[in-house]
RNA sequence: GCCAGUGUGGCGGAAUUGGUAGACGCGCCAGACUCAAAAUCUGGUGGUGGCAACAUCAUGUCGGUUCAAGUCCGACCACUGGUACCA
């Protein structure tokens, strides 16, 4: 047994003192940057989950240091949010001081885990420093022309009075609390984030993402290639513009739907003649939440506008156009071309409408369902017998782009990004509102905008920031005339933050610029970034965005900021379950550091299984690993002099420090680790072990287990600390054992083993093999149809 | 519905990418040490049959390819996460 807490102690203290670990701007070594998404400082401390991914990092980083890399591994805090905010109006006290209070349980929790994070580069996004170039980089947008305010429906939550970006809301509901999200009309502040579709799918290629983030995104931005047809309303000079991604089918469109608050309808008033019901539908929609929308409403609903019908442009046949919630505004153009013989929706409508219903691609039974299905086309004109999509396709869109009524089209499920909210702990936003000058910019050296100090932080119920209550910080000088004008009152979400963060840790206290350029150009892009997977199309997403903006308006010498990308699993409960207050389930990592020490909780986290995939925890297994460290304690008593290897350990030495290499690289710690229990296992066995066996022992588990390694390498003498030395390199030719054990097969099943000397003949396998008596059993008076040979491995025999 | 992930002993999980299924750890059983316990050490440990050698079954299910399949192909099932009247 050895004293952890003491020797933890120490070597925290050794690495503050020497600074080991702070990156080196301008090195002449080798770059390597890494970085995990910083916290948010809650108020409950580190969550048993952080060790995880903070160890599995900062393995590779103690790792590439000692293969001789600059490393910059940063760390700080993303600390604006509700949960501030929250606790700051319970507590009656500014989230500044509550915020001050969680970062130091934060740093003081993480520097007792060892992790070799450079400190002095720390920083937090409510630093009015940081934060004054977060509002500096939003004006840059707004230069830009790509921030634009503009009166939307957008997501609001009713319990924390604020509105959401899409990527906040989960299933109707506010990510954060849990409320109902309603549809809300609101002046908001955008960012232009839906003209970055394309390039935000195009730069995937130029990272190295994990395949099932690079497919997250993909989906979220959800591109969608199609046609843009206008249909005109008879009797009318209006036109109704529709989306559709099977132009082709137009043969087949029998009725038109639109969203109920489609903008045309208040512009046809007075032609339709049951106005009154479709007030009605309009007001009954609006009432329903985005989630009663898509749950509740399984049935068809709607009403037919009476009094006009729109024409379909290439057949001139009058059709009906009825409004129905199953259409959103906010795709698309609000409006559809509905074909009930092919898509499902439409279907459900004409069938609940009677609206007539025509095949033009053969195949499905439309009496029954609508065909979705391939075929060839029918009771279309020009396209009739085409049984290629894509033909068919090409044709009708160069027809319709002929006459001049269709044009294809590209369509994105992503959206502008919402950028305002109506809370007090954001940043505020830059911008001031003169009568007479409309929005202006503050002024470049006014920044930063600082947030009040004030004593009630209650957003208010009519949905304005709490800094709408405070004139005296509001009422402003009009930065262009001078005259009396109003600053925005609603500040920046909480993804603003940490859109640029890996920037500033290039160059973090530097005050004249948000980061030099000498900083940008050594450090690059961000080689290897960890994060959850819940981040893939939220934060991931943002700041992709914001950096190829940077990036396009010549800030940032690359397109995109990051090119690995690893996202860790889940620390569950020992149960199984997802670790939440209301189950109990919780782990203190406070307490597990100062009972079983923090290079076993490192152990054991990065031993639980497979670092991609959820694990549960359990006591037991970490107990094991705390018997790995007291045996290798142990194993100290055995250590004799000498400056090579023993030689019956060389081959399994070599072949640990090849696996051990391989496997950090490639996140798979947990094997890593049993290579080193299995190594340890075979030193065991020894009546003794020389120093240079035990050195490279302790140098392959120092990036794991920082502290044991370090003090038993000062112990024993064995060389200079370990976090300034080089990481061993193995080789290859004393990987090979002498002897290995064939594998002898008939018709595929094992039947016989033998232990052979390596790389003999096939010829020596064969006849080896055939003399084995349990194989001449099987082969006794049967015909060997084949022998399959596989070197250094295994005779398979064939029979008959 | 769609997209992604997962499915292997009592448990967490391995399997050199088609070549000994179950590495390593936990748990459990037996033994050693001890007055006793803890700690530590040694041995055993997928199921079934057998004293044993060995045989047989076994990687969610069913089928296929192959000398050989946890791994490849085809259908399906279950769980987890994301997403959704997306036109």
């Amino acid at each position: 047994m050895y004293n952890h807490l003491e020797i933890e102690k120490k070597w925290q203290n050794y690495w503050d003192e020497n600074k080991s670990f702070e990156a080196v701007n301008g090195s002449t070594k080798p770059k390597y940057y890494i970085l995990i998404e910083f916290p948010y400082p809650s108020g409950t401390g580190l969550h048993i989950g952080h060790p995880r991914s903070y160890t599995a990092l900062d393995s590779l980083a103690r790792k590439r240091r000692m293969q001789g890399y600059n490393v910059l591994f940063p760390m700080g805090w993303d600390a604006f949010g509700l949960p501030a905010e929250n606790y700051a109006i319970k507590n009656k006290i500014h989230p500044k001081e509550a915020v001050k209070e969680n970062i130091g349980t934060f740093k003081n929790q993480l520097k007792n885990l060892g992790i070799s994070f450079d400190w002095s580069r720390e920083f937090a996004t409510t630093d009015p420093e940081y934060y004054k170039w977060t509002q500096w980089q939003f004006l840059k947008f707004y230069e830009h022309g790509l921030a634009y305010k503009d009166k939307k429906a957008i997501n609001w939550c009713v319990s924390c009075k604020v509105g959401l970006s899409n990527e906040e809301v989960e299933r109707g509901h506010c990510e954060r609390c849990g409320g109902e999200v309603v549809k809300k009309e609101k002046e908001q502040w955008m960012l232009k984030m839906r003209s970055y579709a394309d390039k935000l799918i195009e730069g995937l290629d130029e990272t190295d993402f994990i395949d099932r983030v690079k497919t997250a995104q993909i989906n979220w931005i959800g591109k969608s290639e199609g046609a843009e047809i206008k249909f005109s309303i008879d009797g009318t000079n209006d036109n109704l513009v529709v989306f559709t991604t099977r132009p082709d089918t137009i043969y087949g469109v029998t009725f038109m739907v639109i969203a109920p608050e489609h903008p045309i309808l208040e512009k046809l008033k007075d032609k339709i003649t049951n106005y009154d019901e479709v007030i009605d539908y309009q007001i009954e929609a609006s009432k329903k939440s985005e989630f009663e929308r898509i749950e509740i409403s399984k049935e068809k609903t709607g009403v037919k506008l009476e009094g006009i019908n729109a024409i379909n442009p290439i057949t001139n046949e009058k059709i009906p156009v009825y409004i129905s919630d199953y259409v959103m505004m906010g795709y698309g153009t609000g409006s559809i071309m509905a074909v009930p013989a092919h898509d499902g929706r439409d279907y459900e409508f004409a069938r609940k409408f009677n609206i007539p219903i025509i095949e033009v691609i053969k195949g499905g039974n439309i009496e029954k369902e609508a065909y979705i299905g391939d075929g060839e086309m029918v009771n279309s004109d020009i396209l009739n017998g085409i049984t290629n999509k894509k033909e068919a396709i090409e044709k009708i869109n160069s027809h319709l782009e002929n006459l001049g009524i269709g044009k294809k089209t590209v369509n994105y499920r992503l959206q502008d990004w919402v950028f305002s909210r109506q809370r007090f702990w954001g940043e505020p936003i830059p911008m001031i509102y003169c009568d007479d000058c409309g929005w202006v910019p503050v002024p470049e050296s006014d920044l930063p905008v600082l947030l009040p100090d004030v004593a009630e932080y209650e957003p208010t119920d009519n949905g304005e920031s709490p800094l709408a209550n405070i004139p005296e910080w509001y009422t402003v000088p009009c930065p262009k005339c001078g005259k009396s004008a109003r600053r925005e009152t609603d500040t920046m979400p909480n993804w603003a933050g940490s859109s640029w963060y890996w920037l500033r840790y290039m160059d973090p206290h530097n005050k004249d610029e948000f980061v030099s350029r000498e900083a940008l150009e050594y450090w690059g892009k961000v080689d290897w970034y960890n994060g959850g997977m819940e981040h893939a199309t939220r934060h991931l997403l943002y700041a992709r965005f914001w950096h190829r903006f940077l990036y396009d308006i010549g800030l940032v010498p690359t397109k995109e900021p990051f090119s690995i990308r690893t996202a860790h699993g889940m620390v569950l409960g020992e149960d199984g379950e997802k670790i939440s207050k209301s189950k109990g389930n919780g782990i203190n990592p406070n307490e597990i550091v100062s009972e079983y020490g923090a290079d076993t909780l490192r152990l054991y986290e990065m031993f639980m299984g497979d670092y991609e995939i959820d694990t549960a925890w359990s006591t037991n297994g970490l107990k094991g690993c705390r018997r790995f460290l007291d045996k290798l304690w142990r194993i100290q008593e055995k250590v004799v002099d000498g400056a090579s290897f023993s030689p019956n350990l060389e081959v399994s030495i070599h072949k640990t420090i090849k696996k051990v290499s391989d496997d950090i690289e490639n996140m798979k710690y947990n094997t890593a680790i049993s290579a080193l229990m299995t190594l340890l296992n075979e030193y065991e066995k020894q009546n003794s072990i020389t120093k240079a066996d035990l050195r490279v022992f302790i140098t392959l588990l120092n990036p794991i287990a920082p502290h044991i390694t370090e003090e038993i390498n000062e112990l024993q003498s064995l060389g200079e600390s370990l976090c300034e030395s080089s990481w061993p390199v193995h080789d290859e030719s004393k990987t090979i054992e002498d002897t290995f054990e064939m594998v002898v097969q008939v018709n595929g099943k094992v039947r016989g083993k033998v232990k052979m000397p390596t790389n003999v003949s096939n010829k020596e396998m064969e006849e080896c093999a055939l003399s084995i008596d349990n194989i001449k059993k099987y082969v006794e008076g049967k015909d060997i149809v084949k022998l399959i040979v596989i070197p250094n491995k295994l005779v398979n025999i064939v029979i008959k």
